[in-house]
DNA sequence: ACAAAAGTGTTTTTTATACACCCATGC
DNA sequence: GCATGGGTGTATAAAAAACACTTTTGT
């Protein structure tokens, strides 16, 4: 039984004091560009004390109100203009010491962050620069120091899009509508790095699943035979939903 | 640029306000009774309102200067003691219209919970009954309706373990420190279900992966030949540590 | 002796991996 | 015509799944 650490007052077994938090939101949103292969994150510039001038993951603190994903979406629609994406939680960071404010701001109050983890469509994703806030996709290679503890958000959720990526169809959130089964393949090497399958078995693999639709429009990238663009049919896919599916 | 829902006041661009949250830590504890075969959940009597009197997860608010993970290791230790035991966070549950004490409390304070999955072994775990309040283990098949959201997050944290059993040595937290491979595999049976794999085949398959280690000593359970008893060798499953390892 | 549980082995089927080769286009 | 990327097929190895059979105990 909890009988230590009790404030000596007239009730009876007082507890140590709660802690006061803030709740913010930080969303990991990635993206990838089929032409230069490369895995973007979206990174902005801060405003504002602390950490200013420094690139960080969008984010915002929770209004009254407002769920936790109202309020990524929020953010996201700050940032972004876009059609559709995928969005889910990530983790929850909370340790006492992660925010600089909770020593200088008003007495007590903590921050919390509960991470997010969205894909959206490079083309489709029309970034909204105000002018003032400096914006930026940023190669997953290249980011650099962020504030907070933002680089342990961006790795983790680094980790998370690799994981999905090999059991889920997170894949056809990121491409185009239509796409070449070269597309998808250099999507899974951008992403798992160079030798995680052979071309010729990843694409027998897939089309055996038959969720890929052949749309019989040909598309040329410079030299070579053309090749076939690809949709994603959501309802062929439906019965593998929830299957111990692998995508390699 | 978000120019709707600004209040006019003298400063320019004045957001809607925060919201102040308290932060609360819920564990789904899972354990293993290998004699029943059931998969257990513990689940404690709430003293307060408001669900007073309803079971309801082992869970507290977050004080000050405490990690969220100590808060989880906190009622822990309040509520069992255990030598060893498996802890991860699982999800945050942070919904503005989940806990009742939102709207009759003191003026706009949330409640967020962000929920841990632990798993103990049961030989092991020693309630601590402090007479007052009821504290038991569940079979996770006949939870009642539980305070909160909490049926919600005991049926995520399920989820997470059946998945955890097919890729990660998970399992050999909840069992003994010796065991016999049919324990082995009636705990994989009794999360998973029946049909996720032939006996002699599950053996074999984890024979050769080579971290079970035989310690030779015979044990009889009734009739029928006595089984070996396998303790888990923690150095020889370290190269499979972080690799897709599948335990089926 | 026989049922019950433990443990071994063999066969069949499926899936992964490597790689050879044909096809259509630009230059 | 030949380099380039797209697309198909086949041969081999490995793993999963099904199941038959042997061993050792309690009764």
């Amino acid at each position: 039984m909890p009988g230590r650490n009790q404030r000596k007052t007239a009730e009876p077994l007082k507890q140590p004091p709660l802690a006061d938090f803030k709740v913010g939101v930080d969303n990991v949103i990635f993206s990838v560009d089929i032409a230069q292969n490369r895995l973007l994150v979206l990174l902005v510039m801060r405003q504002q004390e602390p950490f200013l001038n420094y690139w960080s993951l969008p984010g915002t603190l929770v209004r009254q109100g407002e769920s936790l994903e109202d309020a990524a979406y929020r953010i996201l629609a700050e940032k972004i203009k876009v059609k559709n994406l995928y969005l889910e939680q990530l983790y929850t960071f909370g340790g006492p010491e992660r925010d600089p404010r909770e020593a200088t701001d008003s007495y007590g109050v903590r921050y919390l962050s509960v991470s997010y983890f969205a894909l959206v469509r490079f083309e489709e994703a029309e970034l909204i620069a105000d002018g003032v806030t400096g914006i930026a996709w940023y190669p997953v290679k290249q980011v650099p120091q962020l504030a907070f503890d933002h680089n342990k958000i961006l790795t983790y959720g680094h980790r998370r899009l690799r994981n999905k990526l090999e059991y889920s169809p997170v894949a056809f959130e990121v491409l185009p509508e239509m796409f070449t089964l070269n597309d998808l393949y250099q999507l899974y090497t951008t992403v798992l790095g160079e030798n995680f399958s052979d071309y010729s078995n990843f694409r027998a693999r897939l089309l055996k699943l038959g969720f890929l639709y052949d749309t019989g429009i040909k598309v040329s990238r410079g030299a070579g035979r053309p090749a076939s663009l690809y949709r994603f049919d959501a309802e062929a896919f439906a019965p593998f939903k929830d299957k111990p599916l692998i995508f390699i």
